[in-house]
RNA sequence: GGAGGGGUACCCAAGCGGUCAACGGGAGCAGACUGUAAAUCUGCCGGCUCAGCCUUCGUAGGUUCGAAUCCUACCCCCUCCA
């Protein structure tokens, strides 16, 4: 990496707020340096909202840093109340256990774990597990100032307003992080933290903690938040969150969810989520301004993320399915075609093989909600048996559906697909 | 405490005794066009085992052959006066 990191990382637009730019910028030239970014367990896998912070982490490895991912098994405990409307639900120890290690996987393999700048996991749980409450409220709860904290953005609205409210217990929770911060630059010398645009308060909030203890000055830097140029919620498909597990969203669902990025975002995109040099994104951009047309954009995006998530051979996969399922030519497949489109993740169902009407086939496939929602589907000329459209209500999938004997392609709409696999021993 | 206005489907918003599963807009889904785009046009849009059935118009009762529409009580919002 030649050119400067804060730059390069400016040019992504991926700074939003930075403390102290020109100090951090001297530090970070004057040699490698610890920084860490931290991951609650708020489900059993991150999502496409976290992989902005991940992609930073690795970043700055690229450059020579040495990349702290904290996996917040204590304050994961708790519930961030940053900029969020409810107080949230406490999850059991277990349950954050086990997504804590689910978590801590998912993140492995975004970083390096050997060499000189080897990446480390640590988890917050380790120092806060044993800490008893009145070391926590004389260390630590001395140093803050609740004038101070209840004037914070991220929980005003909750302090202002009575019918929500919220508790100590998450009021409490910058005092965590700020100690994490803290206790990681005891550890590990770490003086820069990672966050989302809404963690502000809470790597401020770390900063003067270390301060106090230490009397260092310590960095924070935040990533924006991921906009969509047409106002909706980035990050969302009708199924719901785009996860980074591929047990929840399929690599194919997730190369999908990639190349129907708008024109409008898909250059932004490029930025934020892949390592091709900002200088090779505008050539792209311009290419794609110069001729008319489809752009290269969107699968240049498709394939990188995809790669960078899931890896290689699932990109293949994805980009197989796809291919199968766009071209236009399901003739073409072959039965080991049809046979590998299962194993690469494409959604699919078995069912017994006998005549099966279509709209309990739809259903079954999960194409279609109930047997009301799949006629109207039908009657709206969307469906689709093999390529071929079908509005028949009554239309039964018999033999001669079955490609080589088992697979049929069920569509609804142009993006909806599904294998069915007749399942020629089952006899129930 | 007094006076007024209001709570309608995912959101906004009409309706004010039958023709109301409820105008219109937005969102969503689908079709055409296209680039698996945007914009545009068209259709669907409470639910279901769909020529029928079931459940909705703040909540609970009542009047009526019949109510989202009238009456009573209650709950919640907003405005003004104290």
């Amino acid at each position: 990496m030649t050119t400067n990191l804060l730059d390069d990382l400016a040019a992504r637009g991926l700074i939003a707020q930075c403390t102290h730019p020109e100090a951090l910028a001297e530090v970070l030239t004057n040699g490698p340096i610890t920084l860490y970014c931290g991951f609650d367990p708020t489900a059993d896998s991150l999502h496409l909202g976290h992989l902005v912070p991940v992609l930073a982490l690795r970043r700055f490895q690229l450059a020579g840093h040495k990349p702290v991912a904290l996996v917040g098994g204590a304050t994961g405990m708790i519930g961030d109340p940053s900029f969020k409307a409810q107080e949230r639900k406490l999850n059991t120890l277990e349950t954050v256990l086990e997504w804590s290690a689910k978590i801590r996987r998912q993140l492995e393999p975004f970083l390096e774990f050997d060499g000189p700048n080897a990446a480390i996991i640590a988890n917050n749980h380790d120092w806060f597990g044993e800490m008893n409450v009145l070391t926590f409220l004389r260390d630590v709860g001395k140093h803050f100032s609740v004038n101070a904290m209840i004037k914070k953005e991220a929980v005003a609205a909750r302090i202002e307003r009575d019918e929500v409210g919220i508790s100590f217990t998450e009021f409490s929770y910058m005092l965590l992080q700020a100690y994490d911060f803290a206790e990681l630059y005891r550890r590990f010398g770490c003086r820069l933290q990672l966050g989302g645009s809404d963690q502000w308060g809470n790597i401020t909030a770390g900063i003067d903690l270390i301060r106090r203890y230490f009397r260092t000055e310590a960095f924070g830097l935040t990533l924006p938040l991921v906009t969509k140029a047409d106002g909706t919620k980035f990050g969302k498909t009708e199924s719901g969150a785009v996860w980074l597990d591929a047990n929840k969203t399929s690599p194919y669902q997730f190369y999908q969810f990639w190349l129907n990025t708008a024109d409008a975002d898909v250059y932004k995109f490029l930025r934020y989520f892949t390592f091709l040099p900002v200088a090779e994104i505008e050539a792209i951009e311009a290419a794609d301004r110069a001729r008319d047309g489809k752009p290269e954009a969107q699968r240049i995006l498709a394939e990188e993320v995809t790669r960078l998530v899931h890896g290689p051979e699932a990109l293949a996969a994805a980009q197989h399915i796809t291919q199968a399922l766009f071209s236009g030519d399901l003739a073409a497949l072959t039965e080991t075609d049809y046979a590998q489109l299962a194993l690469d993740g494409m959604p699919s169902v078995r069912l017994p093989a006998q005549p099966t009407p279509l709209i309990d086939a739809l259903v079954a496939a999960q194409l279609a909600r109930s047997k009301s929602e799949a006629r109207t589907f039908i009657q709206s000329n969307a469906v689709a048996v093999n390529g071929a459209k079908v509005n028949d209500l009554s239309a039964l999938l018999e033999s001669d559906a079955r490609r080589f004997g088992r697979y049929t392609i069920l569509s609804r709409g142009k993006k909806q697909h599904a294998l069915v696999v007749w399942d020629t021993a089952a006899t129930q």
